[in-house]
DNA sequence: ACCTGAACACCGTTCAAGT
DNA sequence: ACCTGAACACCGTTCAAGT
């Protein structure tokens, strides 16, 4: 099989291009004089702009290439492949986050550090929804990543919970942040490509999905919820969910934080 | 632009198979007699075989149709498209999933429910990589999407949540356990394309991050961690801060009910 | 009712060649 | 040192044609 086919020229598979990628300096020497102007950050920083306006599966290194006037091979001499393209513009947007210093001001409560950073994180998320599957994918070891790891690590040790709950504490709350960005910035995606606002896009799948009797029992639940909730728009109930669901992390951090 | 562009020629933007999608029942006319034998269920579970085989990134109409040994082609004569055919195997391994009935036995801790749906759900996305980024992109409006949603309803109604708080309550767990699956699956796949066990491949991703000085802090913070959990392995260390993480939010779901 | 072949407009990447 | 053209081995999907 494949594994019996390349038995000896196996190269020692990928990681990372922070680990195994090109030497980042290419086409920065001296006069920063190449014939094209390109270099890695002109290209990187081109990548956030294409994804932003076109979404990941329409970006192409071909597309990439005419968008900075140059062939799709030129690409090849800044970056290994396309991979580690997406992963370093994944770094790059992970440079938007503000990060509060933890350890700075000692009286700064970490309740109201937690729920900003979690705020900044949704909204990295949401604005770029092609982050999302990337985040996935990778080891997030770059530079913007590694520091994000670090204040987080230094956050959580600020609530009191016990070492050995630390990790845990830093999944529940950062996994949950992941997967509520993730949803709503590819519900956004999904309106504006169909031209319609959350509302009316809310409206339309309601109508469809209530014409499916199987769907009645899911339909009604649902309205239940959003009675119970307190906004009236798509955006408010999202916002109430994501607000409520924090105060439920840190209640429960609180509640497993010896004093 | 875009938009002008279509104007007038716009079709109203699609939302799932399960709503404007080709009818169900092609190919499965009284006696199953289709020169080729194929039919939806058939492509479904070939599909299913083949992402869990290769991945989603291998996955192509042309390779499936190979694996059926049938045009490409044929293949739209079942579903409109290759999102269709996704959504349909993302619905078809959400049924995998046992779900208990929270209000079969009242005496039942839904604790002990909410730690095995968890576990499960966190099981199909490890066991199936290519879900999660599917899960993401659709709706989730399939007939077993919706008995787990409506299952997971009504077991947080059981925990005593104020009407108010449930939304948030649910998106607390769930999307926590969406991100860590994510994660722990696309871990394992990478391992296994590198030929390596988790053990070694952490071994050797740690012994790569340990040349680059930048990240020396990580190591140190990474290192302090692994010492205050319990396991020796990734797998070990893995499971601890998952049931940590789910003990934490039902700390949290106690501590923000009224009783 | 079901399946196919040819075609269209794309991909990522390699490689030898140019300046 | 940097960029290109041609080529390879792919894609999803449409469309007219076959049985």
């Amino acid at each position: 099989m494949a594994a019996a086919a390349d038995r000896d020229t196996k190269r020692p598979a990928r990681m990372s291009v922070w680990l195994d990628g090109k030497a980042a300096s290419r086409g920065r020497r001296a006069g920063g004089d190449q014939p094209s102007g390109l270099d890695r950050e002109r290209i990187t920083s081109a990548t956030v702009r294409l994804l932003d306006a076109e979404g990941l599966a329409k970006f192409s290194m071909r597309r990439l290439a005419a968008e900075l006037d140059v062939t799709a091979m030129s690409l090849y001499w800044y970056v290994d492949s396309k991979d580690d393209l997406l992963e370093l513009a994944s770094d790059a947007v992970a440079g938007e986050l503000v990060l509060p210093d933890p350890d700075a001001d000692p009286d700064a409560d970490w309740r109201d550090q937690l729920r900003d950073l979690t705020q900044g994180y949704r909204a990295l998320l949401v604005r770029h929804p092609w982050l999302s599957p990337l985040v996935g994918h990778f080891l997030n070891i770059g530079p913007n990543w590694v520091a994000l790891s670090l204040c987080v690590q230094r956050l959580i040790r600020r609530t009191g919970l016990p070492p050995e709950r630390q990790a845990g504490g830093i999944a529940a709350v950062f996994q949950f942040v992941y997967g509520f960005g993730t949803i709503e910035g590819h519900f956004r995606k999904r309106c504006a490509e169909a031209g319609l606002t959350q509302d009316e896009y809310f409206a339309h799948a309601m109508g469809a999905v209530g014409g499916r009797a199987e769907l009645a029992p899911v339909m009604d639940a649902a309205r239940e919820m959003v009675e119970a909730r307190s906004g009236e728009t798509v955006d408010d109930m999202r916002d109430h969910d994501f607000t409520s669901a924090v105060d439920l992390l840190i209640a429960g951090i609180e509640a497993r934080t010896v004093r």
